[in-house]
RNA sequence: GGAAGAAUGGCAGAGUGGUUGAAUGCGACGGUCUUGAAAACCGUUUUGGGGGCAACUCCAACGGGGGUUCGAAUCCCUCUUCUUCCGCCA
C-alpha cells in the first residue's frame, strides 16, 4: 500500500510504476475519488462540530432550550447520516483501487515485462565440470533410494514427495547449518505455523487488490476454519507486528523463519512436474528484516540477505549466479528485487533457489508496523525485507547434482560435516 | 467441543449515558536542586485525518464491525482475541 498523499504529489512516478510493472490499476478513477471523499468528509466533520457543540449545552440548557436543541442536534445527525451512506460505495471502491496501486520499482531496476528481461548482475564459481557423465537428481535419488514419489503419490497426490535416508538427513543438516550461521549474524529463529488467516496474506501485499479470489491459484484455503496455509513465513513474521510502534532503538529486528510451506501451483501444470523442484510441500527458512525508514539502510541489508544465499552457495560448491529481476517480474509489492540461482548440471542452466526483496514501507503500511525516531520523536512506517535463507527439497537438486561422483555418491562439503555426523559422502553403488 | 469472565494510552489500571482523549501509578523525556549521581519537587508524554503561511483549530479513534440515542469508553447485536474451569490430546 503506497501513502495517499504520495499518490496525488506523485502521479506520473506511479503511473510509470503501473506501466513498467503491468499492473492493471485505474489511478485516474482513485484521485477521482478520493477528491470525493475529502469534500465529503469535510462537510460531515463541519455537521460533527456542531453535534458536539450542541452536546455540550443540552445537559446544562434550560428546558425549553433543550427541546429545540435536541431536535436541531438530530436533523445534523440526518444529514451526517445521509451524507455517510451516500458516500459509502465510493469508499468501498476507493479501498479497492488504493490497495490496486503498486509499490514503486527503484529506479535502477531494469524495466521488462518477464523473467526473460531479468540481467545477470553476477556469477559465482565455475561450471561444475565432470569427467564422467552425471545424473540428474531423478537418476541419483532413485539409485540412492532417497525419494518416494509413486507410493506417497497415493497417500497424498502429486507434486508430493517423501525424502528417505540420507538425503532426508541431508535436509535437516543445510536447515540447521543456515540457522546458525544466521544467528551468528544476528538473526533471531523463530518456527512459524503455516496456518494463517486471510487478512495476513493481503497484509504481506503479495496480491494485487483486495480480492480474496486473486490468490485462489496459489494458495491453500481450509474453508471450513477461514484459514490458509502460508506459502511462506514471511507472510507470518510479517503480520506479526501488526499495529505496534517500536522505538527506533528496537530496529533492525531480524529473524530467521522456520516452516514448511505450501503452495497450490495451480498455475504451473506442466512445468518441473518431475522431481524435487517445483512442489506442493516444502521446509524453508525465511529471513525477515525490519529496520528503519531509510532506503540506503534497506539497501544495506539488502545485500546482507542475498549475501547468506551466495555464501551458501559458495560453501556447498555449487555454482551460482545472481539476476537482478526486471519491472515486470518482480512482484506488485515490491522496489527491488534478486534472486539466487544455482548451477543445475543436468539441466544446464542456472535455477532459482532464493529470492531477496526490498518491500519499503509497503508492507508496513498493510499491518501499521511504525517506530518511533528518536532524535523528532515521530512515527514513522517500518521498512521490511525478506530473503530465502534455504529452501528444501528445491536446493537439494543443485547440491546433489553438483557434488555428485561417478558412483552415484555424493560429497559432503567440508563445512556441512559437522551437521551430517562427520561424513564425508553419502550414497553411491554398494 | 461445553461453561464463565475479560479486552481502555509504552505498561499497569480507574472510569457504567453528557466539557472524559480519558483519573491515578509506573516508565520515558525536559527542568529545579547537586561537583556528579540518587532522592525530592515541577513540567511534558496516543495516533490518524481535515483547514490555515503560521499561532492555531476542527473531526475521528477506549479489540474490529454494526445498532440504540440529541449525545456512547459506558447500553444492545455481532465478530475476533485472551484468561479460567471442564472434556479431548502429541
Amino acid at each position: 500500500m503506497l501513502d495517499i498523499k504520495f499518490i496525488r504529489e506523485n502521479v506520473d512516478i506511479v503511473k510509470n510504476a503501473i506501466k513498467v510493472k503491468g499492473v492493471s490499476c485505474d489511478l485516474d478513477a482513485l484521485l477521482k475519488l478520493d477528491e470525493k471523499i475529502i469534500a465529503n468528509k469535510t462537510e460531515v466533520q463541519g455537521y460533527q462540530e456542531k453535534v458536539n457543540a450542541l452536546s455540550k449545552q443540552i445537559p446544562v440548557a434550560s428546558d425549553d432550550d433543550k427541546k429545540k436543541m435536541v431536535e436541531e442536534s438530530k436533523n445534523y445527525g440526518d444529514k451526517i447520516k445521509a451524507l455517510e451512506k451516500e458516500i459509502e460505495p465510493d469508499l468501498k471502491k476507493y479501498n479497492a483501487l488504493l490497495m490496486s496501486v503498486p509499490q514503486i520499482p527503484d529506479p535502477s531496476v531494469p524495466v521488462g515485462a518477464d523473467d526473460s528481461e531479468n540481467v545477470v548482475i553476477k556469477t559465482n564459481g565455475e561450471i561444475t565440470k565432470f569427467d564422467f557423465q552425471p545424473r540428474d537428481q531423478m537418476e541419483l535419488t532413485e539409485l540412492n533410494d532417497w525419494v518416494d514419489f509413486d507410493h506417497i503419490a497415493k497417500v497424498s497426490g502429486a507434486r508430493i514427495y517423501a525424502l528417505k535416508g540420507e538425503l532426508a538427513r541431508l535436509e535437516v543438516a543445510l536447515h540447521m547449518y543456515v540457522l546458525d550461521k544466521l544467528a551468528k549474524k544476528g538473526f533471531r529463529q523463530i518456527s512459524c505455523p503455516s496456518l494463517c488467516k486471510i487478512d495476513a496474506l493481503f497484509q504481506a501485499g503479495h496480491f494485487v487488490g483486495d480480492d480474496p479470489s486473486v490468490m485462489d491459484n496459489d494458495v491453500y484455503k481450509i474453508e471450513k476454519d477461514e484459514l490458509c496455509l502460508a506459502g511462506t513465513s514471511e507472510i507470518i513474521i510479517n503480520a506479526l507486528h501488526q499495529g505496534e510502534i517500536l522505538n527506533e532503538d528496537d530496529l533492525p529486528v531480524l529473524y530467521a523463519g522456520y516452516s514448511p510451506c505450501f503452495r497450490r501451483e495451480a498455475g504451473a501444470a506442466g512445468k518441473d512436474t518431475r522431481g524435487l523442484v517445483r512442489v506442493h510441500q516444502f521446509m524453508k527458512v525465511e529471513e525477515f528484516v525490519i529496520c528503519k525508514n531509510d532506503i540506503e539502510e534497506s539497501k544495506k541489508w539488502h545485500q546482507v540477505l542475498q549475501n547468506s544465499m551466495e555464501e551458501l552457495c559458495a560453501d556447498m560448491n555449487i555454482p551460482c549466479h545472481v539476476l537482478e529481476a526486471c519491472t515486470g517480474d518482480m512482484g506488485f509489492n515490491k522496489i527491488y528485487m534478486t534472486d539466487v540461482e544455482a548451477w543445475v548440471p543436468s539441466q544446464n542452466k542456472y535455477r532459482e533457489v532464493s529470492s531477496t526483496s526490498t518491500i519499503g514501507d509497503f508492507q508496513a503500511r498493510r499491518t501499521k508496523l511504525r517506530y518511533r525516531e528518536n532524535a523528532t520523536g515521530k512515527v514513522q512506517y517500518c521498512h521490511t525485507l525478506n530473503s530465502t535463507g534455504v529452501a528444501t527439497p528445491r536446493f537439494l537438486v543443485a547440491f546433489i547434482e553438483n557434488n555428485q561422483n561417478a558412483d552415484g555418491s555424493v560429497n559432503i562439503p567440508e563445512k556441512l560435516r559437522p551437521y551430517m555426523g562427520g561424513v564425508e559422502k553419502i550414497g553411491g553403488k554398494k
